[in-house]
DNA sequence: GCCGAAGGTGAGCGAGCGCTTAGTGTGGCC
DNA sequence: GGCCACACTAAGCGCTCGCTCACCTTCGGC
């Protein structure tokens, strides 16, 4: 069904790498449920119906719900690992890359909200092994922020005192976007990762920042 | 500090006005099965027996699992909105009161992580009236930090392009502090408050902010 | 034209859910 | 002492949950 298929936005071209067709219909339901009302309040019933499918036909594609969300929180984290690396790692002063990797990290989550909140919020539901892969991911998310943070502050570009508490404040105001973005609101996914990237140059004392 | 919360079993004193004392231990025992496990993952039998009392106890206070949750995040978020009143309307620069907003706020979301994380990441777990008077207190929550940030931006202290995203920024910099704040951390609750008032003063450039 | 693998369905299992009800113990008041 | 209002419990109701199972369809290879 359409509803599946299109989540708003068209997000579900992020899961292309999911094959074969009916798994990905019952990922991208599982996505669009979780985000609406929680991975603990969706039913496997949920979840097949907006894939257009029995209940039963999603214990061919996974061994339980819960496998859902594990595969959905690596491929997100992976995606948003992905982001960051891409900022991190291309030419250009700390500043620009920090404004880079703020912007586009803000956009994901603004833009792709839907899958956003399922990988930044329903980490808890996962069983221990699942929690901890998942966990390790997050580690070099963080470091790859930090990496920026410090060369910045090596170089005398920005001026920080408390490396690692300013990374976390950075990262946890990205994040924080998934839960109050509006697709409605008045702004653009865009619009929010300009502000955003304005808001941690100051924070990290970066030359020209405000103004 | 009377506002400090400690108590590694529980943040119960915040509760007093709770009565009778059966109540109380229920919602208190509520709060901390919601922050573990999320609502929709707690049983009623869950609350009970960490009150210990049987399930049908909890029907003798509350009408349903839900009037907990609404109890809870209405009293919550009173406490967050008295924080924040108390900082806005006490004398001082804007500065000075923006910075002792955010370091209380933080002070309370990480010192009362439990409770926090359900007054904060529960909301939509409640039934539409009840969303709607909490929405109604969130609403006064911005509008206390948007106060300051105005005021300090008319006076020409701080330097601020976008006041309505700033002040969005600003609050949900604090409120993510209940996700993500660990109690057998690194820091305590007032060094992120410290930590993040500075932060907060960078990004609305206020004066000598950076040291 | 037959076959087995792959992908799907309808019915339903055991468990656990939120919540109810009938009955029990207890303290205060006459 | 007799009585009732109250706080609480043991048992369990009706329902929905995650998940399974017996069976059905489709289709490429020979």
């Amino acid at each position: 069904m359409s509803t599946a298929e299109e989540t708003a936005g068209g997000e579900a071209q992020a899961w292309g790498e999911v094959t074969p067709d009916a798994a990905r219909r019952l990922l991208v339901a599982a996505v669009e449920a979780f985000a609406e009302r929680g991975y603990h309040a969706t039913t496997t019933r949920d979840i097949a119906g907006r894939a257009g499918m029995s209940p039963a036909a999603l214990y061919i594609h996974y061994k339980t719900k819960e496998e859902l969300l594990h595969r959905i929180s690596r491929i997100g984290h992976e995606k948003a690992l992905e982001i960051l690396r891409t900022a991190s790692r291309r030419e250009g002063s700390p500043t620009e890359r920090l404004a880079d990797a703020v912007s586009s990290f803000v956009r994901w989550h603004a833009g792709g909200r839907t899958t956003a909140r399922v990988v930044q919020y329903e980490l808890e539901s996962l069983g221990p092994d699942a929690r901890a892969e998942i966990l390790a991911l997050r580690r070099q998310v963080d470091g790859e922020v930090r990496g920026i943070i410090e060369e910045g502050t090596r170089s005398g570009e920005f001026e920080v005192i408390d490396v690692h508490g300013t990374t976390l404040a950075v990262l946890s105001l990205c994040i924080d976007v998934a839960r109050w973005f509006n697709v409605d609101g008045p702004r653009t996914p865009e619009q929010v990762g300009e502000l955003y990237a304005d808001l941690v140059l100051r924070m990290v004392g970066a030359r020209g920042a405000a103004a």
